[in-house]
DNA sequence: ATCATTGATCCAAAAATGTTATCAATGTGC
DNA sequence: GCACATTGATAACATTTTTGGATCAATGAT
């Protein structure tokens, strides 16, 4: 670094006073000192920012620019550091959160509404993640929490179980099984699925493989998206049937049809709170919190 | 200042390689100082940035924040060097420059076109000022350039004239005078008149005073308005008639028609371009001689 | 013409910065 | 389980940088 803040605050104060003597009263230091700084950052940025005579001194086109971008710089250094403190006083906060598709759509939505309110001060920064990047991220201290299904094992992370679903079988409307009042395992394998991508949904795939699995049957995927609303789309267009954790809130029964799947014992995907045991700070102790608070009336 | 450029560059090497030694070869520097300038950091800020193992280094939840903040701040540093040197090398430029309303809504306009089209590098800023503000921000060295009516004395401001106008009546479309070819002083003092202000108009003021003054009448205003629309305005609503130095170009016929004033001698308002002569630059000289070239053709 | 005020320069003292050598702690590999 | 390499922190010392007082030359005011 060829020059630092010295030089740039010396430089402002010049800059605003136009008078050596006063900026180094107001910088308390001596006038030489003042002169000298400026001249040692003229010279290093090879640039002359004031045209000085003996009895005045004068910006130049250069020097104007610079002071009011330094100006701007030390401002924002100064907002930096006390925003610094605050975060370290706890006072503010910023929680990075992981979720997935199945905690996004209404969980975490309510979770969030929750906690803004009681906590202003902590800014949340939410990251669409699938649960094993979730792991990864939670554990190289890149995000704070993670919403995902199941729990990880793991001695370094902590978790809360937040929510409970059962299986639901999502119908287009004109569907034969949409007369019916709930469906089993059997009556979807006969089906064509529409499902997420493995990539994408790596938990979901393979609790529902795991519960056709239980049933005797084997998953056969028609058509795959990665994403909800891919999937929906397909579903609604009469492609096939998906199989989630709820009817998204977003839905209208019109466009989706959703059926309860029934099996015994019934198939229960349960939705944690995860985080790096060695991290929970106070701004998380409190997300914790509220998200236990909030998923109660998630709990079947 | 409790820190340096130093602390903040050295902290952004640290936290990015989260390894003092490898941060200490990016920065060129020993280990330990890297040590001691992080600490004295954190030390100042009264502040814990990276919890740091024998073996591990990780940031905490400021030394996040900071980072982001630093990175960001250095960036801005490094921009706003460059762009000093180039303001320095006459490749960029900054011209601030002041206009009044009668060189703003037809002449200034013709002129920055131009300029922007030959000097993409220069950036304007235009300020609205009326003559006498534009000669003490001139002196003041608030102003680079200045679009006055008239000229200044002053040994330390130069100027040139750039474009000639005679005063001209401006009339509400039925107005009995509207079928005339053109008008006198005579036939104006009859009349009712709306003018400028004298805060926001004390050039024009003064010229057309001067013009009645010759013509041996008194100038009565029975109606006053700051701004040029405010003027058009009340002329347009039939309120009287307003006296200027041309037809802005934004007028259409069927709300304001002009007619020439006849005065022998003829009143002939001059625009001038006028400037502190020591403060003279590149970018000023290529402003000048673009304004000299295209008022040309406003020059009767 | 005198005087006060301006920014720049010189010099010695003081403060800071950086380097080498070293330490304690802690994973790693055998 | 033990030697070893690697981690960040510390100590001591040399060097560089910075600072403040005295002073200077230039210049506008009285």
């Amino acid at each position: 670094m060829r020059y630092d803040l010295k030089h740039l605050a010396t430089f402002v104060a010049v800059a605003e006073e136009l008078n050596f003597h006063r900026a180094a009263d107001r910088l308390t230091m001596a006038q030489p000192a003042v002169s000298r700084v400026v001249l040692e950052l003229e010279e290093r940025l090879g640039v002359k920012l004031l045209e000085r005579t003996t009895r005045k001194v004068r910006l130049t086109e250069s020097g104007r620019y610079l002071l009011e971008e330094a100006q701007d710089i030390l401002g924002r250094i100064d907002v930096a550091e006390n925003t610094v403190r605050l975060l370290a006083s706890g006072t503010k906060a910023i929680l990075r959160i992981g979720y997935t598709t199945i905690t996004g759509h209404s969980l975490l939505p309510d979770i969030t509404r929750e906690f803004r309110r009681a906590n202003p001060d902590v800014r949340l920064e939410l990251t669409y993640l699938h649960a094993p990047a979730q792991r990864d991220k939670i554990l190289q201290d890149e995000i704070d929490l993670g919403f995902i299904e199941g729990s990880f094992q793991s001695s370094e992370i902590e978790s809360r179980p937040l929510a409970q679903h059962r299986l639901m079988a999502l119908l287009p409307p004109n569907h034969p099984l949409s007369t019916r009042q709930s469906l089993t395992i059997d009556d979807l394998a006969r089906e064509e699925l529409v499902m997420g991508t493995n990539a994408e949904w790596p938990t979901l795939r393979r609790i529902v493989v795991d519960a056709f699995q239980k049933a005797g049957q084997v998953l056969t995927v028609a058509q795959e998206a990665s994403s909800l609303t891919g999937i929906l789309g397909l579903v609604t267009a009469g492609v096939g049937i998906t199989i989630f954790t709820g009817m998204p809130r977003f839905c209208g029964e019109h466009a989706i049809v959703p059926k309860p799947i029934v099996t015994d014992p019934p198939v229960i995907v349960e939705t944690h709170l995860a985080w790096r045991r060695a991290s929970l700070s106070g701004a998380m102790r409190r997300f914790i919190e509220t998200s236990e608070h909030v998923g109660r009336s998630y709990m079947l």
